[in-house]
DNA sequence: TCTCCGATTAGAC
DNA sequence: CTAACGGTCTAATCGGAGA
């Protein structure tokens, strides 16, 4: 008996204007107004309320640039409060957890949940949608189609028109309304094709996710790689990105920030330096994982090429693979000490962790004398004291002391949900 | 000539 | 008052060094 596959029900669930919808659920007060949240240094726009976006502020548009269009019209700025929203975010996941056994979680506001096989899809998208509201009272939008690229764009058609009230299920077209649908999307709309791309592919004469639907997949493939040729099997309905249930350990791990003032000494960028390596090393450990190479770089200003500039890198291999904050602040400080040069107005610098590997299978050095890892325990201590009593209750004694590098931040929310002092704050 | 590596690029959010 | 432009991550690709 042959049977004729049903084509799979991939839905990809997202928040609504996440962050300023998260400072929203706290300040009622401010619906209807135009909200933006910026990114670390109050930099760039990272997040938009409709109100902002209808005023024509972009995505990732510098915030000084704004200051004149934010007065005129009342736009309200949240400096970004990563431990609120990813509360919130861990709030929603759950939620949605519970509408499918499986589940990717594919960054702080979407989801993808697989959905194949559940009677009434509709019913169970709308079910999602007013449980989310109901518990958090933030908004999602839910996309599904047959793939993950047909998921994504069906969810941002739910978005686009307020006519699907923020449900779309590509899957109930006809060929001809899927047709319609991806003729009035301009490729560049589609997942996995940005700026460049969609740039080169209107030199081909490709400029709707229809046209590029109907591509040529092995002359695509040949001049764009494989992934390219994914995007277009995936928009013809067939699934080849699969989802993720378990997240996979990071295979490198970057710590770095802007100053919110230029540096200038050593001492400053050390204290920097070590508080790049504790929030590194930590999230090391977390999954489990040492480094074998250590990488430590500054940055000068390059938004003003009048003053001398000088973009340091250096690369450590470690001798032993190693997860243990002071070990890796040691080697730090190395690096640190053999790039910096007097005389820069420093604005940034950072810490990378690579060659990363599951701490068990460690081989230590044969000729060592067996030192089962001097300071493990004392990690161990120090994770367990800052995740039960919050993350710097205890640090490196060189770490973040001094505090002239940190980051502006003019106005940031209390961590309403995270923190009781911050919460008996507010009224 | 082939392979491996680091650096660079492109994309996502 | 002024100056002010993010952070993390992956995969693919490129080009040079070394085998």
């Amino acid at each position: 008996m042959v049977m004729s596959q049903l084509p799979r029900s991939i839905a990809l669930i997202d928040c609504n204007n996440f962050y300023c919808s998260c400072e929203r659920v706290f300040r009622p007060d401010l619906d209807g107004k135009p909200l933006v949240v910026l990114s670390n240094n109050d930099g760039c726009v990272v997040a938009r309320s409709n109100e902002s976006k209808a005023l024509g502020i972009k995505m990732g548009e510098p915030w000084f640039k704004l200051r004149d269009l934010a007065r005129r019209h009342g736009i309200v700025a949240f400096s970004s409060n990563y431990p609120f929203y990813a509360d919130m975010s861990n709030r929603v996941m759950a939620i949605l957890s519970r509408f499918s056994p499986v589940q990717e979680v594919y960054s702080i506001d979407e989801c993808f949940l697989d959905l194949t096989g559940f009677g009434d899809i509709r019913e169970r998208a709308c079910a999602i949608r007013r449980r989310v509201i109901e518990w958090t009272g933030l908004t999602v939008c839910v996309g599904i189609g047959p793939s993950k690229t047909l998921a994504k764009l069906a969810n941002h058609v739910a978005k686009q028109h307020p006519k699907s009230r923020g449900i779309f299920d590509y899957n109930r077209l006809t060929l001809a309304q899927q047709n319609s649908v991806l003729a009035n999307l301009e490729a560049g709309a589609v997942w996995g094709i940005g700026r460049k791309l969609s740039g080169s592919l209107a030199g081909l004469g490709i400029h709707t996710a229809l046209q590029l639907r109907e591509a040529d997949i092995p002359s695509m493939r040949a001049r764009y790689g494989v992934v390219m040729e994914k995007i277009i099997r995936e928009l013809r309905g067939e699934p080849c990105i699969e989802i993720e249930e378990v997240e996979p350990s990071k295979k490198q791990i970057v710590s770095s920030r802007s100053f919110g003032q230029a540096v200038t000494g050593l001492t400053d960028l050390q204290d920097a330096v070590a508080h790049f390596i504790s929030n590194a090393a930590g999230k090391l450990r977390r999954q489990k994982s040492v480094a074998g190479l250590l990488q430590v770089f500054l940055r000068t200003d390059r938004f003003r090429p009048e003053k001398p500039q000088y973009n340091p890198c250096m690369s450590i291999p470690l001798p032993v693979p190693a997860a243990d904050s002071l070990v890796l602040n040691h080697w730090a400080f190395q690096a640190l000490e053999r790039l910096y040069r007097s005389g820069y107005e420093y604005k940034k610098a950072g810490v990378i962790l690579a060659d990363i590997r599951p701490e068990h299978i460690v081989q230590e050095d044969l000729f060592s004398v067996a030192q089962a890892q001097p300071s493990t325990a004392l990690m161990d201590t120090l994770d367990k004291i800052n995740s039960r009593y919050g993350r710097g209750t205890l640090k490196l004694s060189s770490d973040g002391s001094l505090r002239r590098w940190e980051m502006r931040a003019d106005n940031k929310s209390p961590c309403y949900t995270t923190d009781w002092e911050q919460i008996a704050r507010c009224r």
